[in-house]
DNA sequence: CTGTTAGCGCTTTCAC
DNA sequence: GTGAAAGCGCTAACAG
């Protein structure tokens, strides 16, 4: 069953020319005769020959791989799911194909996946990186000169290339919101408080507040994990305040769920009794929880955009560091239908 | 920037021996002294030296790359994204790397992915096929030898290994469930009827039916998009039946959201006033809705075996089609809490 | 325009 | 135990 690769020479043989011939026919060289071209063509797929790009590969001193890394964090999480899928778009058109690994927050599995893709050669790598990675992590890979693009999670002090989601503008939205609502006491509930992203959300969440006059209140801020079960803990603390909040903005949209389902549990109707707001809306999205108003980034965008500024540096060469944001919008969901509100924020 | 790449050469310089004995310290052999390995060891390290899996690959004549490729119709849909990570988790323990391609569905992508993967050299391909993939698709691929585990959809007349849930005893259970339950009319709703697996969870309905000494009734069945909205319009049509059933086994769980809703909208509350048993249990393992039954199956676990089958054929050089079938749970929530009851049926 | 000739970085007999 | 040499499939100068 194994048959024998068949290669360059054995075509060149059976086309009547050269391998060098043979190889320019590959390659789309115009430095080859219409009818040699055709006639190699033609024995090329009667006989079934595959390209090997190993060999090509190794040849070309420079690693032009055609391959791109990408790792995240949590691909469970439908997010990154559709990060993925957003950059797999626009590397399958530019001919590359991605190797994809889940690290599920263990520096130690990324450590071995990102060294793996480097013994096969990458010539790019797209990581949301997973909790307590260092620049270190990082760091042979862009010592030889491999561009890499952090995504959703900054590294602190790493010289690479980012696109994170406008985490500050988009809390700010969410509480100016709030507060047009009428609210004054507005909670900022779930999330793991030493995570770069939280600190963005939260210093946009003190930003709105200031801006509209309210006084930072630090019992409002109620960190959990950044899941369903964290907002029901969140909300339950939350509700036992002495001077309860009238409204929250959730860290993201687990998180928002959770509050609900506690909301709930207490009688209290979202929306009705306790404004709450979310942020990212890919669960939102898939199952399309109504009245929920959300903060939300679209991944496969993100996914792209990553995609083609990795590209973009692999191309020219230059990989020297870009700090790229990500618009967010703030979607209101009135009962009676969806109504939207854009806000977009962009640097790049 | 663009650092060169050390070599076996260099290493073997540095380190004062000759590159085949680097070459051998590299696979662990044990022909080499222990003092002489550990010398390299610590070249290797300062050095900074990354194999070339490419080069290695080259010259060991069988191709022993590494790399399996997963092509996945829909990355976007939870299912394959766990399916994904189930895949990722053996193969990242076993040494390889994988490569992730989505096709969303479309067979020309999927043609160039699996080509383009060829082309990489990868040992082994896991494919849950795009509708309308057949046999000649993946045709050259076991032509030379490269074992291929389909998964999730069946490729009729396909000489591969598959991997399948078990929809008929899904099915079967599912009705038997909802007969215990009183039902005597019940709907099979959603779903395409051009795919096998809509095929497979029909017989499964039917059978039951026909143990249960109810007669079929083709009325019963109504096929919609296998999504939300598609459950909607489904239970829409079959509320407007003159002899409308009460209860229905949804083809997945997005039609049974659907259908929960359209029930809503005619003021009829699932489980109480009609009973809905959807399959595949993802968004519902996500978002933990209440009392809804579900045939659910692991899609995690079917990653992980998947690609232990296509591991053990790489390693053994026997691709000889083998056909699993993974086992599916019902899981009956009763709305005092998740109370289980496992319909395990196996082959293997 | 096409053929010849060297390697890319590694593994692998086969001598020493 | 370790070194020398050949070659995996391909591309990149050069000649012709």
């Amino acid at each position: 069953m194994t048959k024998e690769r068949i290669t360059v020479v054995e075509i060149a043989h059976a086309a009547g020319v050269s391998k060098s011939t043979v190889s320019l026919v590959l390659q789309g060289s115009s430095l080859v005769n219409e009818v040699t071209r055709a006639k190699v063509s033609a024995v090329i797929r009667e006989l079934g020959y595959v390209y090997n790009r190993g060999a090509a590969n190794l040849r070309q001193s420079n690693s032009k791989s055609k391959i791109i890394g990408i790792v995240v964090n949590d691909l469970t999480n439908s997010f990154f799911a559709e990060l993925a899928v957003g950059v797999d778009d626009v590397v399958q058109s530019a001919g590359y194909v991605q190797f994809l690994s889940n690290t599920g927050e263990s520096v130690d599995r990324q450590r071995e996946v990102i060294a793996s893709m480097r013994e096969h050669g990458i010539s790019g790598l797209i990581v949301s990186p997973a909790r307590g990675t260092e620049p270190a992590d990082l760091k042979p890979l862009v010592a030889s000169g491999i561009p890499v693009v952090v995504v959703v999670r900054n590294i602190q002090g790493a010289k690479v290339s980012s696109l994170m989601s406008d985490n500050h503008a988009g809390a700010s939205a969410a509480v100016e919101h709030l507060v047009a609502l009428g609210h004054r006491r507005i909670a900022f509930l779930g999330g793991f408080p030493d995570t770069a992203v939280f600190a963005e959300r939260l210093v946009g969440y003190q930003t709105a507040l200031k801006s509209a006059d309210i006084a930072f209140d630090a019992s409002l801020v109620i960190s959990s994990a950044p899941s369903r079960a964290g907002g029901v803990d969140a909300i339950d603390r939350a509700v036992r305040l002495g001077d309860r909040p009238t409204a929250a903005l959730c860290f993201n949209d687990a998180v928002a769920f959770g509050v609900c389902d506690g909301l709930r549990a207490n009688r209290l109707e979202p929306g009705a009794d306790f404004g709450v707001i979310g942020f990212d809306d890919v669960i939102e999205a898939k199952t399309a929880v109504p009245a929920l108003t959300t903060v939300s980034v679209d991944p496969q965008g993100m996914g792209r955009r990553a995609a083609q500024l990795l590209l973009k540096q692999i191309n020219s060469g230059n990989a020297d560091p870009e700090a790229l944001v990500g618009s967010v919008r703030l979607v209101v969901r009135e009962s009676s239908g969806p109504a939207r509100r854009d806000v977009e924020k962009r640097t790049a």
